[in-house]
RNA sequence: GCCCUCCUAGUUCAACGGAUAGAACAAAAGUUUCCUAAACUUUAGAUCCAAGUUCGAUUCUUGGGGGGGGUACCA
């Protein structure tokens, strides 16, 4: 996680080694001097000794000395160990510095014709029941790592498969059919996706009575579930949907209107957009074509009773259902389907990221294998972004529990946690209403979004919304603070930026903040693929952090020497850029005042 | 049962196989002539256990313990 001191030094260590050593080694570990030993970079010898047998420290000895005769930037050098740290000039920072404040969009790539088109699927909801916690977290991490990937000069489209059919939606079309027939969300000021969401829940409540009643009537809980009313005209009403009957289509579709509606005002207020949409209702027949194609190659069989199989224990894994016995598609058979028809829509489509929970590893995994065993030469490009868990302190969340976070629910109490902390410090009195709801909103959602992105994907989340929101520590609001000082402070400063003369002495703090600039080229880090959220999110509290420790630090010094306040107010304007940019890669948006 | 995954201060999280394992919150003490104290400076505190691989292991391998997830006609 460093700068690429490669470019600097390269050529006069492989020139030292090949002199002396005959070998011929092009790159080089470094890392930053850690803060207790004297240097600014550190170069590993370690790694060199698979090639050159010979003492490290000797050798770390005989690279400094090269390095300090032939090498400007090199003031100094010492040994501790296999660890060769050198002191590098002012200038050297300084120069670095200034290449780097002169770019735009540093870390950015510039998007062009032929840039490579990737897709990155996220949220992908159920039409039954609204947003929740869990969704928050896919959409949060989907949506960044498609910034991330466009800030690598991938041309991204974002995309989500919504299952917008099947007998979770009946289930709702019943209900509300039976027990709600008039209400809309026009008359009952219910966002769509709640109502919907209200109807299931009633479903299941009502499904459960009758089918303790059947107990009671001496059926066995098999029996009733299979028997009870409210369950076989659920199912009837899927077979009529899958008939294309006119009446239960327009229902679905009056509802499922109602619910997307619903939808896009979450997303809205999470700040997430979308560029297609895919309708589980026009892909669950795919996927049928690449089952027979492949029963005719041999990599899938038929049992007797006509269902399609195929069999994975040669790569360690169990047999897979691809076709039901009656013929019809199973989840992975559209999924089958539904990769092929993208990459057939989409010519220049390279690659295909699945942000889906980690309770679909498996399926992911098996998903992928049957992709390559049918030869699509694609299939090493996709991924499966896979995610924890959210849990609650107060426990976990299950959706058939009722223990679920509603995802509007929570961004409210989130902007009202906001508002309780904001007017607790009070200093708002400058702001107009409007100003206020709309800085609110941006804190709360801020400390919601970084709190989840700083964590890493595969592990499960503790949430705890109180924490999230302090204004102090690893979170959000604090990188937004600092922020926000760091414009003020440029606002304030009338002295014009100039060019900065290299015989400018520093104090150890500001060396220690052009050092993290000078090591900007770690803000690749934002643009390197790679690169987790997580890690980015973590990056940005640490430069956050560094630049309140500076800001102290001089005013106690209380330097007013001119040159240095150019430099820094130079060197200011740059980690706000920093901030403010790497907070949209992280879908934040920063107030300019606060 | 089998497969996957996680386990680090009291708590929530960091650490390309690199130096004395970093932060934050909570705890204890201190700092206000200062571009906002929504800050800063101290103090105390951790790698689940056991082997192995090597110059070096929180990280890789194997075994054990604990949590979570998956497991053949649900998505």
């Amino acid at each position: 996680m460093s700068m690429n001191y490669n470019i600097h030094f390269n050529n006069h260590i492989n020139g030292f080694l090949k002199d002396k050593f005959q070998v011929d080694i092009d790159t080089f570990e470094f890392q930053n001097t850690r803060k207790e030993f004297l240097g600014d970079i550190t170069l590993l010898v370690f790694p060199l000794l698979k090639y050159i047998k010979i003492n490290p420290e000797k050798l770390a000895e005989d690279i400094g000395e090269i390095l300090l005769n032939s090498h400007k930037a090199v003031t100094g050098y010492n040994v501790v160990k296999g660890f060769l740290n050198l002191s590098l000039s002012d200038t050297f920072y300084l120069e670095q510095f200034q290449s780097i404040y002169k770019l735009k969009n540093y870390g950015h790539k510039i998007l062009t014709e032929e840039s490579p088109t990737m897709m990155v699927e996220f949220s992908s909801p159920n039409t039954n029941k609204p947003l929740h916690l869990g969704h928050i977290r896919n959409n949060v991490l989907g949506y960044s790592v498609a910034r991330i990937l466009e800030a690598n000069g991938i041309h991204v489209i974002k995309t989500q498969i919504i299952n917008d059919r099947g007998i979770h939606i009946c289930k709702s079309m019943v209900a509300w059919k039976k027990y709600g027939k008039n209400e809309t969300p026009e008359n009952s000021n219910l966002k769509g996706d709640q109502l919907v969401g209200k109807y299931y829940i009633i479903f299941e409540s009502e499904y459960k009575k009758e089918i303790q009643s059947l107990i009671d009537d001496g059926l066995t809980q098999e029996e009733a579930k299979r028997s009870a009313p409210l369950m076989i005209e659920a199912q009837n009403m899927l077979r009529l949907w899958e008939d294309n009957d006119h009446e239960i289509r327009s229902l679905w579709e009056k509802m499922n209107k109602w619910v997307y509606s619903g939808f896009n005002t979450t997303y809205k207020n999470l700040g997430v957009t979308f560029d297609s949409y895919y309708y589980e209702s026009r892909t669950y027949l795919l996927g049928k074509k690449i089952i027979k194609k492949g029963i005719e190659n041999n990599i899938f069989y038929k049992k007797k009773d006509g269902s399609v199989w195929v069999d994975l224990s040669d790569d360690g894994l169990d047999q897979k259902i691809l076709l039901r016995s009656d013929g019809t598609s199973v989840y992975m058979t559209q999924d089958l389907g539904t990769a092929l028809k993208r990459f057939e829509e989409e010519p220049s489509l390279k690659g295909i990221v699945y942000t889906v929970g980690n309770e679909q590893d498996y399926h992911f995994k098996v998903l992928f294998l049957i992709l390559k065993k049918l030869g699509f030469d694609w299939t090493k490009s996709l991924y499966h972004l896979s995610y924890g868990m959210v849990d609650l302190p107060s426990g976990k969340m299950k959706s058939r529990e009722g223990t679920v976070v509603d995802a509007d629910d929570l961004m409210n109490d989130m902007i009202n946690q906001a508002k309780h902390v904001c007017q607790e410090y009070g200093k708002l009195d400058s702001l107009s209403s409007e100003e206020l709801e709309n800085l609110y909103q941006i804190i709360g959602l801020g400390a919601l979004k970084y709190f989840i992105l700083k964590i890493d994907p595969k592990k499960n989340i503790l949430f705890d919304p109180i924490a999230s929101i302090d204004f102090n520590g690893n979170t959000g609001p604090f990188i937004q603070y600092t922020h926000a000082r760091i414009k003020t402070l440029i606002k304030s400063s009338s002295a014009p930026i100039r060019e900065f003369k290299t015989t400018l002495i520093l104090e150890p703090k500001e060396r220690e903040l052009i050092k993290l600039l000078g090591s900007y080229p770690e803000f690749v880090i934002l643009a390197r693929e790679e690169y987790s959220p997580a890690i980015i999110a973590n990056y940005l509290y640490d430069l956050a952090k560094s630049y309140n420790a500076f800001y102290q630090n001089i005013s106690v010094l209380g330097v007013e020497d001119i040159e240095l306040r150019n430099f820094r107010v130079a060197l200011s304007q740059k980690v706000a850029e920093v901030i403010s940019s790497s907070s949209g890669l992280l879908g934040f948006k920063v107030p300019d005042r606060m």
